[in-house]
DNA sequence: TCGGGCCCATGACAAATGTCATGGTCATCG
DNA sequence: CGATGACCATGACATTTGTCATGGGCCCGA
């Protein structure tokens, strides 16, 4: 019996999971929880034997969550469901040890495959999703375009990113400008969205 | 037995979806698909009782979808499942006459009660959005303006927008800034990001 | 040690952006 | 009828934004 921790902050859409593994006899899905504290929490105290995890959450990263339970629980297999599955948070995922990433796209059926895979240790990656990620390559972004890239897409202006990073406003710009030009957006709330869209965010 | 039409384009998720209406003696799913017109073909065929439909779609919008069911096939009562409620959708679908309006967040077992409570042809919408809706109020955009935050919502650059609109550019901006004070935005971004999110586009 | 790449910064300049004042049409209401 | 107000439209104006050229300091690898 493979015991499974289940993290989605969707109530409905969890409670759906739960009845797609539920009807595997293999599979037992011990707990339910809504964000990452709690997620913790249950698997300090259940000792799950593979985790799947929702990677949109308000507050915590699905990666991050990933990153404190491979820590914390290393026997507890990690398996990662998305919606828009970003290429740079695939490779941020399988850094921090998650074994099964999965897009919401993908058959039914397989997210209980993938449970086993991860169960007995094997990688599974959603073979379209891997090729993309090798297509996008590796993020050509210095540390310091990435910082303003984040500042923009909180929406930040020019001068407040300047004073949050402790920079002149025309060098905030210059760095907007590479960015752009790395990434051929034509402003820089375009170049911040595909950057995120690529995860690199 | 409620014959059930269940339509989402993420495939593991409608599935996971399937299982959990499954569950109910009552409620049979007859049919899954994953856009507009494989739904539109799959209702004419089949006539269910009951179509719920996933708001967020590539292509056919989830509300049109329900005003083209509503028009073919008014037996058949639709319910609307959406991740984030935005309060002018739900203005919409209400008066394309969905019935029941749920957000992914809602209980697990309460989509069985919307569904039971849409085939006896009584309307079920969440509280909590429901009173949301009734805060933000009516649209106080023009025609014109929204026109021009559609497009700006797209990525548009301004002469693109003028030309499409048979506008000078200088009206154009005009729209903008008139919408970002309505809106108390910013920048013409964070205006339609904001219209956007209210279900004013 | 000698590039080469990254980081920081500046100034100048063209283009895009947001604001304002203005005027036109049209329906409504006193 | 005349006044009012909403919507539509334009052009002028100052500001912001993105680009480009330039230069100095720093660290790492050849």
């Amino acid at each position: 019996m493979i015991r499974v921790l289940l993290v989605d902050d969707e109530h409905l859409i969890r409670g759906a999971v739960a009845a797609l593994l539920a009807l595997e006899p293999d599979i037992d899905v011990v707990a339910q929880e809504a964000d990452g504290p709690a997620a913790l929490a249950a698997a300090r105290a259940l000792r799950p034997d593979v985790a799947v995890l929702d990677l949109e959450m308000p507050g915590m990263d699905g990666v991050a969550l990933a990153e404190a339970l491979a820590k914390e629980l290393p026997e507890t297999r990690t398996v990662i469901v998305t919606r828009h599955a970003r290429p740079g948070v695939l490779r941020r995922a399988l850094s921090v040890g998650v074994l099964g990433f999965v897009p919401k796209t993908a058959e039914a059926q397989s997210l209980a495959d993938v449970v086993r895979q991860a169960h007995a240790g094997r990688r599974y990656v959603d073979p379209g999703l891997a090729t993309e990620a090798l297509l996008v390559g590796e993020c050509p972004l210095t540390p310091r375009e990435l910082d303003v890239l984040r500042a923009s897409l909180a929406g930040a202006a020019v001068p407040a990113i300047a004073r949050e990073l402790h920079l002149s406003a025309g060098t905030v710009r210059n760095y907007l400008s590479s960015a752009m030009a790395k990434l051929d957006a034509g402003t820089r709330h375009e170049a911040a969205r595909r950057a995120w869209e690529l995860g690199w965010l």
